[in-house]
Formats: C-alpha cells, structure tokens, sequence
DNA sequence: CAGTGAGCGAGCTTCCGCTTGACTT
C-alpha cells in the first residue's frame, strides 16, 4: 500500500515536473522566490548561490605558459546545487540565465551554461533591473546572447587575483612567516593603516588660543540676552592673549555689521552598502559584518530590497511609493523626487539602492537589531524623497573699540524643516566639535547696538592629529579608491582581522595640560587645566607583523601595492568588456612587470623580521634589540653569534617594535623576578599574554589590574597565592577518593569535569552533585578530541 | 590558558567575488 503511494507520488511528481517548460535561474534563493511569483505555473525559478564554479584549487588552476588558460571546477559546497540544476534544465524547454546584468553576473551566466551543459538553441539570456512583473516580462520578451566580451573581462579579474594571491602568499611564507596572505584588495587595505599609523606617531601637535566672549545686551521687553562670539584671530602664543586681554580692559564693545543669508540642506542619497555600513556604525555601533547579517536578514523577510550594492538610484515604483508616502504624512511640499547618480569610482550598478520594499511600511516585527536597521533603511530612503530644508543664517561682527580684532557669533535658524523631519546624517567627527557648530538663534541685533562685556576666555587648542580608521571609514575609503566590490568589504576587514595584520582596540588616553586665561570684571585671571585626549574606542591599529609584512610588500611589488592599481586595470578590463581589447594580452601585459619582481624578491630579498636596534644594556653593555620572533614582537640582549646566549622579553600589548624605546625594552628585562620562597618553593612575579601573574609550585594567580607587578612584597604574593587556594577549595563541588585526579568544579560557566588537566562539560540540566564515578568517566569517555589549536585555520568546505 | 624565541624539516598555508547555511563552543 505504501508503496503503491509511493508509486503514485513518483509518478505525479514526473508528470508535474515534466510541464514546468521554463527554468529560470537567479543568483539569490530570496529573489527566486519573489520572481516565481510574478511568473506563471509555467515557470520554475531556482538559484545558482552565486558563483558555481571557480579556478582550480590545485596548482592554480591557470597554465600561464599556455595563454593564461584557466581551468575551472565545481566547487565542493556547490555540486549538490550544480546537480539539481542540471536534471532541471534536461527537464525544460527553455532556460533563462537571469544573473546580475554586472561582469559577474555576465560570468555565472556563461559558467552555469558550461556547467550544465546547456543546448544553446534553447538556453536564453535575461536582464532585469527591477523586481515588478512588467521589468520581468519586458526581459522574457528581450532575450539577449551572453556577452562573451563580458566574461572575458570577469575572467581576466579572476585570473589576476588569483596570480597575485598565490604567487606573492608563498613568498611571504618564505620571508616572514607561514600562512600570511597577500592579495590585490587586503594588502593595500593593510596598507591605509599602517600608513595612517605613521602619520599619526609622526604627527606635531602645535596650539594656538582660541578666545570666546560672551556679550550681553537688553532685548525690546526689557531682557538681558546674552550672545557667544569667537574672535576672528587665533594667537599663537600667551604673550599676545595677555596683550590682547589687558587691551580688553578698556574697550566697549558694539554691533558693526549684521549679515543674513538665506541657505538650504539637502538630503543624503539612499543607502548603498558602504553608506549603510558607515551610518550603521556610526549611529547604531554595530560593526560591518554585524549589519551585514541583519541586512541579510532583512533581505531574506522581503523587507529590504538587496543589500550588496554600489547603486543610489530607486526604481519609479520605488519613487511613487515614497512621494506617495511623503504627501500622506507631512503634505505635498515636503516631497522632492530626486535621482540620485553614483560617484564611487567603478562602481556597476547592477541592483538598485538598499530601500524598504514597501514604503509605506514604517516598522516591522522582529528582533530588536532588525527594527533599527530597517527604521535606518526606512527613514534614509523616505528622507532621500523629500524637500530641502531651508535655513536662514546670521553673522553678526562685533566691533572691539581700540583693537584690530573683532568678535564673529553666528546664528542659524531652519525656517522649513524639510527631510530634517525624518533624518540628519551622521558625520565622524573626531574630537572636539566647533563652538559655532551649535548654531542657535541670535536675537535681534542692530548695527551700532552697544553690548556688555560679561567674560572673555582664551583658551590654548591643540591641532588635531588625522584619525584612525574605523571598520565603517575604512569601508569608505576603500570605496572612494575603488578597491573591492559591496560584498567585499566586510570580509576583506575580517580577513585583516584574523591574519593579525590589523586589530580592532580600544586604548586609553592621556592627560594633558592647557592653559587657559580670562577676563571678567575687569580682571584677567590664568590658570593650567588638565584634559584627556587621544582615547580610542573600536579603532584599526598595526600591530608589529602587519607593518613587517606591509613594508616588504612595498619595498618589493611597488606596483601591487599603489592604491591607484585596481583603478588601472579596471579600465583594463573595461576596454575587454567593451572588445577594444584582448583578455589574454591585458594579462600578458601585467604579467611581463610582475614576473620579475616575483622572481627577485624570491631570490634576493632577506628574511624580513622588522628588528631594530635600540642601543646597548647599561649592564651587560650587550646591544638590546627588538625584532619579531616566533610567537610575536620579542626584545633581546645579546646577539646569536655571542657565546652566552640572548636573554629575551615579550613586548607587552600596545607596545610596538617600532616605537618601542630602550627605556621601555629595559623595563620589560626586570620581569620575571623571584620574590623568595613559600613552603620551599619559589614564588616569581611574571608577565603573560593575560597580563601580570605570580608563579608558585607551578601554579599561577593573576594579578589584578591597578597593581604594579614591580611593587608586590613576597608577603602579598603569599597571601594572594592562600586566597587563591581557598577559592579553588570552594569551587569543589565533588570529588572522589578512589580517584583523586577526577573532580567536579564550578566555573565561570557553571560546573564542569576536571580530568587530567583537562576539562569536561556537563549536560544541561544534569545535577552535578548526582554524578558517580562511572557516569563522569563516561562524560570523559563520550568528549570527542578537541581539533589542535594553531594549526590549521579554521575554514568552510 | 601564561614561562618559549634554534631545530631534523613532512605537509600545509594563500587570492577576489558571487551567494547562503552548517558546523561546534
């Protein structure tokens, strides 16, 4: 019986499979489902994920000697998709290669016809720009041949990259140390900060003294205003402040001049991936993969139309939808149509800008990161649609009797609000804002007014050093440069990440001084205050083997590493996809500059391990020096070639061996440092990757932050190794005679097995006070082995 | 999960762009 319906169901299923005549394929799963909507029962729209097929694993898959001739396979996590597509297509009567109309998309297009074998005489090619029923049928009815010119040029980027990955990786592995990578996009994204990195240790704060007054002046009902007014001139030192303020002593104060000008704000564009990922961070701290995921997300529910793009323009539907919005919530003069045009250089445009599907969709339902993506995405795009808002703008001069200088304030009043309504673009301001940046109304002023003098402050301002990057601001600079593609930027940032060249910190600032002078009834005063400056907070820094690796890059493959490079080849690979220009002679051209160097740094360059000598240790009179070792920066004292060997120290977190001093490596020397002796054994105050600790018996407590390792007396260090002994004693939950080396603890996690100096978890919900023996030999018994760390990466496929 | 910093030298690492889940802790 069951097989009879078994039978039945095979059978039907053949039939019904059999009547689908058209095989649409997509790059993206939620756009097929979309799609198959607005298609008939005649259409069957399936996803290719992507790319299905790349450039062999193995030996590079290209035979450069045979023309660059590449060779491509299915990738492993895609012969399951490849599978199913092609016992679809045997199956249609006709299928549509509906990929992105961009040189990708061009390119999975012609890959999923080799692939599957498709008969040309009944395989067809479709673009469409928008997802409504008219772009799509409009598209069915205008099919178009794969441009072959197209792919080439996608083929031609393909190789290149692949050429530089593998060909400079391994020279790395040689000269620095194994598994470090190089490419096209990640070494000069490396190359932005530690560039940046320099600028800034090179950087010569100088300062000036800004000088603020507040005026005061009675209004027509008889009210005393008071106005804030910077002076025009910024004095380079406190002579001329004390000059300038003895002057003021005398002098009456009155409006000269007041100037209004009418001036107007506009809208940002709506959101492409970058901007996204820029404003995510900016005004909601996630970081660009976390807004990557949520978009995603987003995407996959039908709320947002695609999140990888480079474009800004909206689809008509897309601008009826907003004006219509616009008209019904705030009125029809808040609404401006505009088209935005993309500025970003090599941008492709294949998809529209990240908008709400739905317009009129304010809020959705879901989890709390997703509601203020999409109110973000929601209210960007609505704001793109709507008026500028108008301001008006007044600035006024106040005349200082006997002085050259003059006081400027500044007021700003939005006489229409416009798209202010809905949204105000973030900016990345790094430190201090502008005191005429809180622009507020002025009162009403009158040329000639005379005004009251309630204090005038100098204070001493320092130039601001250029920022570090961000994760969002580097996405925005690599955008501006041209170098890397929408869904790129969050992993390439990751990649830096996990190779270490770059980490992701937080550093503390310092305090420094100011001077800051003022006049008020008619005395001056000065005093010396104290602010914080320079503090971080999730910023891009080098550490040491991102700066080796960058600077052999440089010295090496000068070509690779101009951040103009990939704009080059880019028109490059214009001029293929155009057919003014061969893709096997746009390699060949690359390849005749880029063959030599390889050949050269492999043969001649040194091992590359950044070291620096500092000078020499006062007392060993031996040379001290910094360099990268095996597990990170180490300093030395001594040199191979002595006969006593080089003692060494670890540089400690923030520290790098470039801007390591010899009063700081020597510091590092005084640790590990042995206090004396407990219960016959020593007691040694050292430094590890988790900061300071005390050694005892081959045990470690750690010691807390705000205590200076240099300072603790054997004494404290006993009592912190007894405190430790009775906290381990409490975290016994159970433990067993007849195996002592077995126990039950409680962790930071809750409890867990401890056997042989391994651990062990429990299941949830089991009451660890009610395991025997045997049940915890089990538990051990049933843990698989844990993979070995440091070896290899961990990886997909 | 902490102190090392050479070395017998097997066999491995690596790119960019297009797309989503499937894996554990």
């Amino acid at each position: 019986m069951s097989h009879e319906i078994a039978l039945f169901a095979k059978n039907f299923w053949k039939k019904n499979s059999a009547m689908i005549e058209n095989l649409v394929i997509v790059e993206s799963p939620a756009k097929a489902k979309t799609i198959e909507k607005f298609l008939g029962k005649n259409f069957q729209v399936k996803s290719s994920f992507g790319h299905i097929r790349d450039l062999k694993k193995k030996d590079s898959g290209i035979d450069i000697a045979n023309n660059f001739k590449p060779s491509y396979e299915v990738q492993a996590d895609k012969k399951k998709v490849v599978t199913e597509l092609k016992k679809l297509a045997k199956e249609a009567s006709t299928v549509w290669l509906a990929s992105d109309e961009d040189r990708e998309g061009e390119a999975i297009a012609w890959h999923l016809k080799e692939a599957l074998k498709l008969d040309p005489s009944k395989t067809k090619r479709i673009v469409f720009h928008e997802i409504t029923k008219d772009a799509i049928m409009h598209a069915v009815e205008h099919p178009k041949d794969i441009d072959q010119d197209l792919v080439n040029a996608q083929q031609a980027r393909r190789i290149l990259d692949r050429i530089v990955g593998f060909e400079v990786s391994p020279i790395l592995w040689k000269k620095v140390k194994p598994s470090l990578s190089a490419g096209r996009v990640q070494s000069v994204t490396v190359k932005l900060i530690v560039e940046r990195e320099r600028e800034i240790q090179a950087f010569k704060s100088e300062s000036n003294f800004r000088v603020i007054g507040h005026f005061t002046l009675v209004d027509e009902n008889g009210k005393e205003q008071t106005i804030k007014a910077e002076l025009d001139t910024r004095f380079k030192n406190e002579k001329a402040v004390q000059k300038f303020l003895e002057e003021c002593r005398q002098s009456t104060y009155s409006i000269e001049n007041v100037v209004k000008k009418p001036g107007k704000r506009s809208p940002a564009a709506p959101f492409t991936t970058s901007t996204l990922q820029q404003e995510a961070s900016r005004k909601l701290g996630y970081s660009v993969s976390q807004t990557m995921a949520i978009a995603q997300r987003l995407y996959e529910a039908g709320f947002i139309t695609y999140m990888r793009t480079d474009s800004v323009n909206l689809s008509k539907l897309a601008l009826n939808a907003a004006k219509a919005e616009i008209t019904s919530m705030a009125g029809a003069k808040y609404v401006k149509t505009r088209n935005y045009s993309t500025k970003s250089k090599g941008a492709q445009e294949a998809h529209e800008a990240i908008r709400p599907s739905y317009m009129d969709k304010h809020e959705i339902e879901g989890g709390n990161q997703e509601q203020r993506l999409y109110e973000l995405i929601w209210k960007r795009a609505v704001a793109s649609q709507m008026a500028d808002a108008e301001l008006e703008k007044t600035t006024a001069t106040i005349k200082v009797s006997g002085s050259k200088q003059k006081f400027v304030a500044s007021g700003e009043v939005i006489t229409f609000d416009g798209f202010l309504r809905l949204y105000i673009e973030s900016t990345d301001d790094e430190g201090e804002t502008t005191q005429n940046g809180n622009e507020s109304l002025l009162p009403p002023l009158e040329v000639g007014q005379a005004l009251g003098s309630q204090s005038i402050v100098a204070t001493e301002r320092f130039s601001q050093r250029p920022p570090r990057y961000t994760e969002a601001s580097l996405v925005r600079k690599l955008e501006e440069l041209g170098i890397g593609r929408p869904s790129t930027y969050a992993p390439t940032i990751s990649t830096i990440q996990n190779r270490e060249y770059v980490v992701k910190e937080d550093r503390d600032g310092v305090e420094r001084t100011y001077k800051e002078y003022s006049l008020a009834d008619g005395e001056i005063a000065s005093a010396t205050k104290t602010e914080i400056t320079g503090a971080e907070k999730k910023k891009l820094f080098p550490p040491d083997i991102g700066i080796v690796v960058n600077d052999f890059l440089d010295e090496h493959f000068k070509d690779i590493m101009d951040y103009n490079f990939t704009a080059n080849i880019e028109v490059e690979f214009d001029n293929i996809a155009s057919g003014k220009l061969q893709w096997t002679s746009a390699l060949q051209d690359f390849y005749k500059d880029f063959q030599p160097a390889v050949e050269e740094t492999v043969k001649n360059a040194e091992r590359q391990v950044g070291e620096r000598v500092l000078g020499t240790d006062p007392k060993s009179g031996k040379p001290l020096s910094v360099r990268l070792g095996r597990f990170g920066p180490i300093a030395q004292i001594g040199t191979q070639d002595d006969e006593e060997k080089p003692t060494f120290a670890s540089l400690l977190k923030g520290q790098s061996i470039e801007t390591i001093t010899l009063e700081e490596a020597l510091e590092l020397f005084k640790l590990p440092r042995t206090l004396g002796d407990f219960e016959d054994k020593t007691v040694v105050i050292g430094i590890g990757r988790f900061g300071p600790y005390i050694r005892h018996n081959s045990k470690f407590v750690s010691i807390p932050k705000g205590e200076d390792p240099m300072e603790i007396t054997l004494e404290e260090a006993i009592e912190k190794i007894k405190a430790k002994r009775i906290q381990e004693e409490l975290n016994k939950l159970k433990t067993f005679e007849e195996e002592p080396e077995l126990q039950i603890l409680k962790g930071r996690f809750g409890p867990y097995i401890s056997y042989k100096k391994k651990n062990y978890k429990i299941a949830k919900g089991t009451d660890p006070l009610s395991l025997s023996l045997e049940d915890c030999r089990k538990i051990i018994e049933e843990t698989p082995e844990k993979p070995k760390r440091g070896g290899a990466r961990k990886k997909k496929s």
